[in-house]
DNA sequence: CGCCTCTTGTTAAAAGTTTCACATAATTAG
DNA sequence: CTAATTATGTGAAACTTTTAACAAGAGGCG
């Protein structure tokens, strides 16, 4: 969240901000903040604030996402489709360099320039390729297939986009997306809202 | 998440549920999982665990998603294109029935049958439509623009998919998506693993 | 050069969440 | 019908996170 608020202040033109400014931003306590940023080292000066550039690569630099990483696809239907076609991952430092498949008829498939691998050969082709990150799109019962063939190819994490979770050993990392449980909760906080109150007053 | 992995048990035709099956499945405690959902009700049977089919019910009532959310869409880019033709989204109770975009070039275009419309009219339609939901697709710079119209309009709650934050009166509720924060997460975790350790034995 | 202001980094207190442990209730078998 | 078994719902303890308060350091001005 900071690498993004943070970029929107360099975009502005903003060479400096407080831990004031960035908590009013982010809607949280500035405390927080610099508790935050603290863990990672001293990032701030005092008072002065933090340099908008120096920070963003300070954290990028934490995070470990100031370097390319490299990751593979599996399972292209539509969202997968929708996101080997996504800019956005190049430039973020999440280079998607193979896409994977188990249907015949997506097999040899070209999607921007991108062959459709069959998932067989997923082990040996995530290995030549040096491939740290797997990408899950499959649908849901497809999803703990898919992971087993990524750790036989001993990937480090996975990004799992299916509803649906899957068992890994300990030492590979995992994180489950799925945007619904955004709308869920939208939902939630507006019925909740709307609901009659347990106990009004003179009730 | 509970819905997410009760479906699946749903779909393997397994009728009933117990707290300890459902938290080795999330990977959290089983007290956890009585707790949250003891937040809500008592949906369980003692001696006997959750039965599924009831549970998702349950669950799904107590979040509100046990009805259809007329949603509006706002920025018909790439993103927003995706979503508008993502059918998942009125499978799981939200409909989108408007897009909007500002670009005199995408409006009148038509998307899975859906035709854009000018921003400036946002406020007539969303109204007209009975529109409770806004999802922002802009790119980040033109997210609080969008975001101000769809407060115009009385829209209750709204899922901002642009990587900017926004501001919106208290009554107004909002998430925010961003797959990166996922994807750094996982870079996160490999790189701890392979830093050296902090302070090894002997040193 | 020293004083004043500003804002960080950090310690301690407050608040919140998770886990444990067990009383309570349902079901099954004898 | 009673006893044994099982798994929920919950109050109290352990743990974590967040907030408040303040000492320490940087920069600017007289």
């Amino acid at each position: 969240m900071y690498v993004q608020v943070l970029e929107s202040f360099k975009r502005e033109g903003t060479p400096v901000v407080s831990s004031e400014l960035l908590a009013r931003t982010c809607n949280v306590n500035p405390s927080q903040i610099r508790k935050d940023l603290a863990y990672f080292g001293e990032f701030g000066v005092r008072g002065v604030g933090y340099h908008v550039q120096d920070l963003i690569s300070a954290i990028k630099r934490s995070l470990g996402v100031d370097r390319m990483w490299k990751c593979a696809l599996v399972g292209v239907g539509n969202l997968g489709k929708a996101l080997l076609r996504h800019r956005e991952f190049k430039y973020r430092g999440f280079d998607i360099v193979a896409a994977f498949d188990c249907d015949p008829f997506k097999i040899g498939e070209e999607v921007i320039g991108l062959e459709v691998v069959c998932t067989r050969r997923l082990k040996e082709t995530a290995r030549d390729l040096g491939i740290e990150i797997g990408l899950i799109t499959t649908p849901p019962d497809r999803a703990q297939r898919a992971a087993n063939f990524l750790v036989e190819a001993e990937i480090k994490g996975i990004i799992n986009f299916a509803p649906a979770r899957i068992t890994l050993p300990a030492d590979v990392h995992v994180e489950y997306v799925d945007f619904f449980h955004h709308l869920y909760a939208v939902s939630f906080s507006i019925t909740l809202d709307q609901r009659p109150k347990a106990k009004a007053i003179g009730d």
